[in-house]
DNA sequence: ATATACCCCGACAGCGGTGTCAGGCTGAGA
DNA sequence: TCTCAGCCTGACACCGCTGTCGGGGTATAT
């Protein structure tokens, strides 16, 4: 193991397994075509002298940086923090860094802030986030830059680009399939904010899910929220002072369920027995609220991960894709069936 | 502005400017004896080209990384995100980049851990944040790999170890005034886990302050948690089952706090009218809560940017410091005066 | 005007790897 | 056994920038 302290060079592992240093960097790179024998000596070599490869010569020489970005918009703590965790790992187990970049796409300057971003970190790939994900000039910077990139959940189809989605919709029908199955028939619906792809097809999935069940559409009592907590108990206060009142209401993510919460609490409602309520993404905002909060869980984790794999694949030449993940419902106890 | 793609290097802004390559490397790292007309005329040429040094090649130069890291244990959503926001924006103001690394400090392994992580990403310094700034291993591996490092809140004094830390012990008097103000005297305190030094001074600060208003603290009905949501959900029940109940609770932070809501939520008590709860922290658990907790702010972005300042100074040959931030009394919906 | 410091600036050698390319070694075919 | 691919391996330049150090310029004193 390493005793050594104190630098150890790709030159010292040559000299120590008695070869020269561009077979060593062979290797630590698992290029093809090294003889078994001579991979057996370096690796002896590295693991006696405790050799780890300088980040900062590698990117230099071979004129990439080892280091993926995850671009963020909207600083929504949970979701935000899931995609940190799930990049950082795939990063690491790739032998790469995760550098988190914010940039602020509703404003005037974004192609500003992009180009800064771009040009100061120079980075080998970078997932997008949404809403920035969506948003034309985040992309029109990317693509003049040449930066290869993945897309986190689009709301759009964007031609060349490769993404990482959820099935959201599926999930959605899940939702319904729950409150429908508890007894539940009218129903409350919060959107997300229109720049965000998943208020649009969440809505429609929730919707469709109604339809095909013989529930007038039009009976969906809705609010606009903003996807944070604060603007889903104004949402929520507006449908429950409705007559007649809803018995279950669908909010578009966690955290504007959790307001919903609030909202409830403020007009005496009691979660479930009078009132269900689910919410989109099994944020960590969903189990913390009480009842915890019936959700379609959406894997976070796991999409980033692949969303990283897709970055890394496109250095060796493959060709993108896009690739779509389950949601799956997460049954706790904030519904119930209706009560009378 | 910069038209031209394709990477500038040092060398085209030194023929540009008509000067050396040397010269230009002391404009950009602001190196003392430059004369001004020197100074100026590399400046234009680096705005005239869009000059960008390479991250890479300076790190390899100069011997440094131009790297801070984060270590985190205790992926706490919000704490998190408030210390990397802080951490992101101070490390871009410096023309340093932030990495994020994660450790389980409960594990055996941590100083494996520790040592992957200090020899694979040369950083130049690191912010050790709580618990972690209390493990013995975790500060003996930076003491070894003599990586300048900053403690953030740690339990104990460390010799001679920056430190940036918030003065919680007024912040929690504060708390206790408000209270006191409103005419509790019957109080329940949940603490937090022992591995943090936060839970043994905001206890015994809490208990202080009372004896100082003459109250028995012996009165005081204590329960432990674990600085999440659901653990508070679990020492509110404890308490809010005493006879006679407390009127009063201090969660030692914002997500204990919040669990007190679900608990009272599930007796049929409400806040304020029937209990007052107050938090600490105000992370982003506080205002997502009905109603708002009072609860105490900690000055974490100022604290996290201090930290980033520390370690840039020490760079420069400074003594690191220990630098303490007030806590301020954030008065919200979840106090009131006692019924009755 | 000349000497004496002092202050700037430039030439040059690396930092620690990787890409290129030529040469050596290997095994198959004659 | 000799020839000729084909596969491995090593020498070396170079990625872009900074540290060192010596030379030249400038200002002040004489």
């Amino acid at each position: 193991m390493s005793n050594t302290m104190k630098k150890v060079t790709i030159t010292d592992v040559a000299r120590h397994a008695g070869v020269s240093i561009k077979s060593v960097s062979r290797v630590i790179n698992d290029e093809p075509s090294v003889r078994p024998a001579l991979k057996a000596k370096v690796d002896q070599a590295v693991a006696e002298l405790g050799y780890r490869p300088n980040f900062a010569a590698r990117a230099l020489a071979a004129g990439r940086s080892f280091f993926l970005g995850v671009l963020f918009d909207n600083p929504s703590a949970s979701y935000t923090l899931q995609v940190i965790n799930g990049a950082y790992a795939a990063c690491r187990a790739a032998g790469y860094q995760l550098v988190i970049e914010n940039i602020d796409a509703a404003a005037r300057d974004v192609s500003a802030q992009m180009e800064d971003i771009l040009h100061s970190s120079r980075l080998d790939g970078m997932i997008v986030t949404p809403p920035a994900c969506d948003s034309e000039a985040v992309l029109t910077a990317l693509e003049t830059k040449g930066l290869p990139y993945v897309l986190l959940a689009p709301g759009h189809e964007e031609p060349g680009a490769s993404s990482v989605a959820s099935n959201d919709a599926a999930g959605v029908f899940e939702l319904v399939r729950h409150l429908w199955g508890l007894g539940h028939r009218r129903f409350g619906l919060i959107n997300g904010p229109a720049t965000h792809g998943a208020s649009h097809w969440r809505r429609e999935a929730f919707l469709n899910a109604l339809a095909e069940r013989g529930a007038d559409p039009a009976t969906v009592v809705m609010a606009d929220g903003e996807f944070n907590f604060s603007s889903g108990i104004g949402a929520g206060l507006h449908i429950l002072r409705q007559t007649p009142r809803p018995t279950a209401i669908f909010a578009q993510n966690d955290d504007m369920a959790a307001g919903v919460f609030a909202a409830a609490a403020q007009l005496g409602i009691k979660i479930p027995d009078d009132l269900s309520v689910v919410g989109f993404d099994d944020s960590w905002i969903a189990k913390s609220v009480w009842p915890e909060l019936t959700t379609s869980r959406q894997p976070i984790w796991e999409m980033t991960e692949a969303a990283v794999q897709l970055l890394l694949n496109r250095r060796k030449g493959e060709k993108g894709g896009n690739q779509m993940f389950e949601c799956t419902l997460v049954a706790r106890g904030s519904t119930a069936p209706p009560r009378g």
